[in-house]
DNA sequence: GCATCAACCGGACATTTGTCAGGATTGCGC
DNA sequence: GCGCAATCCTGACAAATGTCCGGTTGATGC
């Protein structure tokens, strides 16, 4: 299992985007980008206030200015929005992923994970926060384009940690690890609510610290 | 801060529960108690398969067999549902909590963390996975009473940390501990859809040992 | 000044939703 | 068998929602 065959998976699975539809009413490419960016943002701000599901089109007309009927020449329809929306939030590129930065060993375990986390938390705390509320409303091909891409990532994080911990056989913990570490990049944003009187710099280095000693514990059987 | 007081906080944040509407349409008790079960599991069942918000009324009366209008007999209105729901799911009397577990200076830190996660994951699978994705259609009012009782429970997680680890002075970190390992209530429930090959039982205690290791790892500054 | 066409929008549609009034039904005491 | 109170349910209402038809506006090229 070489490196670039990691590298290689990974970049297969962040390709998989979910589908967003294409409309051709409105031709103006720069006019439709504009447009796109003005609902997406709204419809952003929309369902993290309300929800996915209670949140109106109407509401996201009246927050971008985009009239109610001209939506249309714009998405498809109020599922469309969700997937550019979480395309936009949390299949971002300018993330690394945490495989990536582990490939690196000249960063320790801690510190590799703190970077994540940090850039994570920086980037896309909206879009972790709206991938759990809204995974329940994905639609059934879209939740599975999700799954795929989790599970590539969740597959090439355990095999870095295997390397990292020097590891010669499998071990099912493994993957837990993987998982819990995943998980953990939502503590920040699902539970802001509450301490939000404690700095970001110090969360991020406490649960930084425990992720590595966590990993570190698996060495000890 | 002696234990006895900690227990009182915590009972007393127990009993904070969500306010239900009584109803004086139907007089027989009983038949009261048996049609809100009904409806609370019908409720239940639907709302984590489709969300609340795309959960309807009549949904739930198909499914529990009750009448669309019989229904506003037993409760006053969707969200007068929910916040049964969550009453007899998250707040449940029970299940131990953290803190009351860990005051048993018998049972190692490991073996505490596993007790609570068997348990909770045991039963109150459900009620986790259904409060996190619900919060955000609570009422202010009821938000603000599961924050009360979050809260008071994070207050007693952290002085038992506190002592346990012979700390003698404050240290933030303990408050974001006690927070990560309530979070890691809601790993085995929310992340079940990606892991659902692992047996329960190495999770909880890849888990366990893990969320332990994480918070011995603070006595080493 | 006019024709053309891309972009915009007023207003409406069919449906779904939460809610409940008021009549129908049931079971019980006698 | 009758009367009565407790429970159930038919059917409806107003409001809200996703969607989009068909007309209007405005700029551009001539």
């Amino acid at each position: 299992m070489s490196s670039t065959k990691v590298t290689d998976r990974l970049r297969a699975a962040r390709s998989e985007l979910l589908k967003e539809a294409d409309i051709r009413v409105v031709q103006n490419q720069a006019l439709i980008d504009d447009r796109r960016k003005q609902i997406c943002d709204a419809a952003t701000e929309l369902f993290l206030e309300k929800g996915f599901a209670a949140t109106t089109i109407r509401d996201i007309c009246a927050r971008s200015n985009v009239n109610q009927a001209s939506i249309y020449d714009y998405i498809a329809n109020k599922n469309d929005i969700l997937r550019r929306v979480l395309n936009q939030l949390w299949f971002r590129e300018d993330v690394q992923m945490l495989p990536e930065i582990l490939a690196d060993d000249s960063i320790p375990l801690q510190e590799a994970i703190e970077r994540f986390l940090r850039q994570s938390w920086k980037v896309k705390r909206k879009g972790t926060l709206l991938a759990y509320r809204c995974i329940p409303h994905l639609l059934p091909e879209d939740r599975k384009a999700l799954r795929i891409r989790e599970a590539a990532l969740m597959k090439d994080l355990s095999d870095q940690l295997h390397r990292r911990l020097g590891l010669t056989d499998e071990d099912p913990r493994l993957d837990i690890l993987a998982n819990l570490v995943a998980f953990l990049q939502a503590f920040g944003p699902m539970r802001d609510w509450l301490h939000r009187d404690l700095p970001d710099e110090t969360i991020i280095r406490t649960v930084s610290a425990g992720a590595a000693a966590m990993i570190e514990a698996v060495k000890g059987t």
